[in-house]
RNA sequence: GCCGGGAUGGCGGAAUUGGUAGACGCACGGGACUCAAAAUCCCGCGGUGGCAACACCAUGGGGGUUCGAUUCCCCCUCCCGGCACCA
């Protein structure tokens, strides 16, 4: 029995039950059907769902289901990205062990998900802080490791004086430690990095390869690339004891430099330090300098001279080398050839030290040559040689080529490519990560672990306290004997950065359980990923990384991959309005937007807020992302609770398009609950008649259009070309990824069937009639049947059950999806617009087929054209067939 | 500063990619049902003028191409995102 109301609390768990039990999302490898792997970015089991959760995964799960309903193998796993710092700070809080507090958010998350009914295969679940998953980061670093793609060497860290230990960059507050308060320091020590750097050039080429993915992600990582083209030039040291090398992409400018300026970090700068009280106190001040990079950029450029000069290769001056805060040690020579006139730092350098600025680069008018003052700037745009001796008169690219073959051949320069992209440093003074698989012994140096030591085990009973890593002081975890000499040894007690984790959790999807290889020829059998969606937040980091691991297991003839992602959609935030008071003391308190009610005129304009409690104003602060500072977060399980988790996701994927940001609306969400309500009283009012129908219909030919549709009533055909057309445009946004027209698809066509036997022509005995209401029942079970359809991948439980109510199969995901009839989009007389003048004046009915000259006519002739056209002389009629008629006069 | 993406009713957003601007939903107004309210259902809903038929205006602002521009081109304003002493 049907019940009445539509209750989806019961309704949803018992279909997820079902759903369980016939292990209804399990992938399986075969090949008669096409593979379709669709990956959500896993989450970090921080404690519970967010909106921005639910939002990836829907998307995920509706292009999954849709999928399956096309014929595709569909594969939809899900994870945990389950190390990481905020496992460490809630266990500094709470005094519980991270593998614990992790785990019991894995457990309550994935109940979440599963009630949000996710069509995910969990036979492939993995997180990666099980020994399972790491051991292969660590196997696969070993291999790096023998290649050379990973190596050793000091890196800058964050360190913390009072906790003696290290902290992130966000741990940097202020460039004070967050927990202590203390001033942070830098601190150099040894750390482990992987050569990202060798890849470079395909990592960026690459990009070209990949249409399936936005056209900002692809720029974004160009830019985090960053190739530059130009020439390394070498200043020989006046004692002749070696060359002070410099890259530039403006060698065209060689001939003005004036001096060299090196980074505080420099060797050189080091070297004239060791003789110059004044000059090593600055270079100490350099190096401890600001902790932000954005107060890097707009500090003052100051600098001081070394007391060394370096000859120009060229001109064979004699150049001053100074040490400048504005040098970055980490981006090419960490020294730069200063041309003062023609680029905007060394010009003001130049200008403050009293430096000299020779122009070399004249402007197109040529104003710009031999005045240069302290009140205008540098030249730094394009322009012919002047003042360069033997290149004069060059343009840009010949005088780079003549100046680059200049320094050649005296060896002391050559055209070379620089990339703003560094090497990407793994290592983390931190517990809970995969170990780095290494040990140091006193007679043998570093020692790589050996294979058959994996997996180094991480401890999972350590309690972090905020001060220093835990595992260095565990001696069971830090003691350890060499594996070359036996003896007595250290282990490694950094761990790995959590990005390795994520960088081909993808892959291993595929084969979760294979203990004796990293991957399998079921990698080979599901990738690459079909469709990938996350958020625009890992645009640079994870999918560069991703990408970078990708051609690594490649290139050790793991995988004959050279991309992991095919498709990429990045979906938009989840925002929501912010409330707030301004307290006396001019604090500033949030309001939950759930504890505010709206203010409005008379015409239901909103006029202001106020807050439920204390019925007193609050002020609006605009959309903003869902966050906890704010105080606009929605609890996605209160969502649930109360409306059901079709509502959520017909919500969600009803605001707007994914890739768009999506704003909560409390009375939206109430909308697409009365969708599904009005729904569900159409169907429990029509049930009857449909179930009549689906019985009335050979199992077989269910999906399958009758050849009788032209005995349907005119009105009843136009309903049904109505159906279709926009069946065909559903399939269209479908395809789109445009989820919201899909859902507004849906609702126009329950709009359509609204009094689905209405007849105009009402001859109660009349057998016409009789035989015409057959026809009009068909048409809503047909109707019925592409609307729960189109809706299944939206709202599964719901249309799961509805279909199963009516009668039409037992289950609406082994359904094919439906097609269109084009019979039914047909017609014998078209609607045409009439334009006069490219103004809307009218309609014309011609008959679908007519020639051009007919509508022409027919157009002319029409009582509207002639009215408009009364006198005037007709210069050239337009037809856009199908669409519209102009008439130019 | 450089790069990328936007701006459409009171609101979220459509417009088959140059062809009826405002689909669908929300909000609001009117009506039906009800003793009443909620729920539900029906009708209306960009602006201005008009009793009306209808006319004019309207996709951030200004110009251009075109029979026709939300869509293409140029300039400007504002908003969002990324990068940023990158030599």
């Amino acid at each position: 029995m049907m019940h009445p109301q539509y209750r989806p609390a019961e309704l949803e768990k018992q279909t997820q039950v079902e759903w369980e039990q016939a292990k209804a999302a399990r992938a399986i490898e075969r090949n008669d059907r096409p593979k379709y792997y669709c990956l959500s970015m896993f989450p970090y089991p921080s404690g519970k769902l967010h909106m921005g959760h639910v939002r990836n995964y829907t998307i995920g799960d509706v292009l999954s289901r849709y999928h399956r309903m096309k014929g595709y193998n569909v594969l939809q796993p899900m994870g945990w990205d389950a190390f990481g710092l905020p496992a460490e700070n809630a266990a500094i809080a709470n005094g519980v062990p991270p593998a614990r507090w992790t785990n019991d958010n894995i457990a309550y998350m994935k109940k979440q998900l599963k009630s949000l009914g996710f069509s995910i295969d969990w036979e492939r679940e993995l997180a990666t802080c099980r020994p399972d998953y790491y051991r292969w980061n660590q196997w696969l670093f070993l291999r790096m490791l023998e290649k050379g793609l990973v190596y050793k060497t000091t890196g800058v860290v964050n360190w913390d004086p009072v906790d003696q230990t290290v902290l992130a960059n966000e741990q940097v507050i202020d460039g004070r430690g967050w927990r202590t308060g203390a001033l942070v320091e830098k601190r150099e020590i040894p750390m482990f990095y992987m050569r990202i750097t060798a890849y470079a050039d395909e990592l960026l080429a690459a990009l070209d390869n990949l249409p399936g993915w936005p056209e900002r992600v692809k720029v974004m990582q160009a830019n985090w690339i960053g190739r530059s083209e130009g020439v390394e030039v070498g200043f020989p040291y006046e004692d002749g004891s070696g060359v002070l090398k410099a890259f530039t992409t403006r060698a065209d400018t060689l001939m003005g430099a004036t001096y060299c300026a090196v980074a505080a970090e420099h060797p050189l700068a080091a070297k004239a330090a060791g003789t110059n009280r004044q000059l090593a106190a600055f270079v100490e001040e350099c190096k401890r300098g600001p902790v932000m990079e954005a107060e890097l950029a707009t500090q003052d450029k100051r600098g001081m001279p070394t007391g060394l000069y370096v000859i120009h290769p060229l001109s064979g001056d004699k150049l001053p080398v100074w040490v400048a805060n504005y040098v970055l040690m980490g981006y090419g020579e960490g020294a730069v050839m200063a041309v003062p006139a023609h680029d905007q730092r060394d010009f003001e350098f130049a200008i403050r030290y009293r430096l000299p600025i020779k122009c070399v680069i004249a402007s197109k008018t040529g104003a710009y040559q031999d005045t240069v003052s302290p009140w205008r700037d540098a030249y730094a745009a394009h322009g012919m040689t002047v003042n360069s001796g033997p290149f004069d008169g060059l343009e840009f690219q010949a005088a780079v080529d003549a100046i680059a073959e200049a320094l050649e051949r005296k060896g002391l320069g050559r055209k070379r490519v620089q990339y703003r992209l560094r090497d990407w440093g793994i290592s983390r003074q931190r517990y809970w990560g995969t170990p780095i698989p290494l040990i140091y012994c006193d007679s043998c140096g570093d020692v790589p672990v050996p294979d058959r030591q994996l997996p180094v085990i991480l401890p999972e009973d350590l309690v972090p306290d905020g001060s220093g890593n835990p595992l260095a002081k565990t001696a069971a975890f830090a003691q350890a004997h060499c594996p070359t000499c036996g003896g007595k040894a250290r282990r490694e007690t950094d761990t790995m950065d959590t990005f390795v984790d994520s960088s081909w959790y993808y892959l291993r999807y595929a084969c979760p359980d294979n203990e004796q290889a990293m991957v399998d020829e079921r990698v080979a059998y599901w990738m690459r990923v079909d469709q990938y969606i996350g958020g625009i937040e890992h645009a640079i980091l994870h999918l560069l990384y991703s990408r970078f691991w990708t051609k690594v297991m490649r290139d050790l003839g793991l995988l004959t991959l050279d991309e992991p992602f095919t498709n990429l959609l990045t979906q938009g935030m989840v925002l929501n309005e912010i409330f707030f008071r301004k307290t006396d003391t001019g604090r500033i308190v949030y309001y939950n937007p759930g504890d505010v009610e709206l203010v409005t005129d008379e015409h239901g304009q909103r006029i202001g807020a106020k807050l439920k409690a204390d019925g007193h104003p609050v002020e609006s602060g605009g959309v903003g992302t869902m966050s906890k500072s704010k105080n606009n977060g929605i609890d996605p399980q209160a969502l649930i609770d109360q409306y059901g988790a079709d509502t959520a996701r017909l919500f969600i994927m009803f605001a707007s398009p994914p890739e768009q940001s999506l704003e909560w609306s409390d009375a939206g969400v109430e909308g697409a609950f009365r969708f599904l309500k009005r729904l569900w009283a159409f169907v429990y009012d029509h049930r009857e008649i449909l179930e009549r129908e689906s019985e009335s219909r050979e199992p077989r030919s269910a999906y399958a259009y009758p050849q009788d549709w032209d005995r349907l009533d005119p009105e009843g055909a136009a309903k049904r070309r109505e159906v279709h057309a926009i069946l065909k445009q559903v399939n269209f946004d479908f395809h789109k990824l445009q989820f919201n027209t899909c859902v507004s698809g849906a609702m126009k066509i329950l709009n359509a069937m609204h009094n689905p036997l209405g007849f105009q022509k009402v001859a109660t005995g009349d057998a016409a009639y009789v035989d015409g209401l057959r026809y009009r029942r068909q048409l809503l079970h047909e109707a019925m049947h592409i609307l729960l359809r189109i809706l299944a991948p939206i709202t599964p439980h719901v249309c799961f059950h509805l279909w199963r109510e009516l009668g039409f199969g037992d289950d609406i995901f082994a359904a094919p999806w439906p097609e269109v009839d084009v019979a039914a989009l047909l017609q014998d007389e078209i609607e045409l617009v009439l334009q006069i003048n490219g103004k809307l004046r009218g309609n014309i009915r011609v008959p679908s087929n007519a020639p051009r000259a007919v509508i022409e006519d027919l157009a002319l002739t029409s009582p509207t054209a002639l009215k408009y056209i009364a006198g005037q002389t007709v210069k050239k009629v337009v037809v856009v067939p199908g669409r519209l008629v102009n008439v130019v006069v």
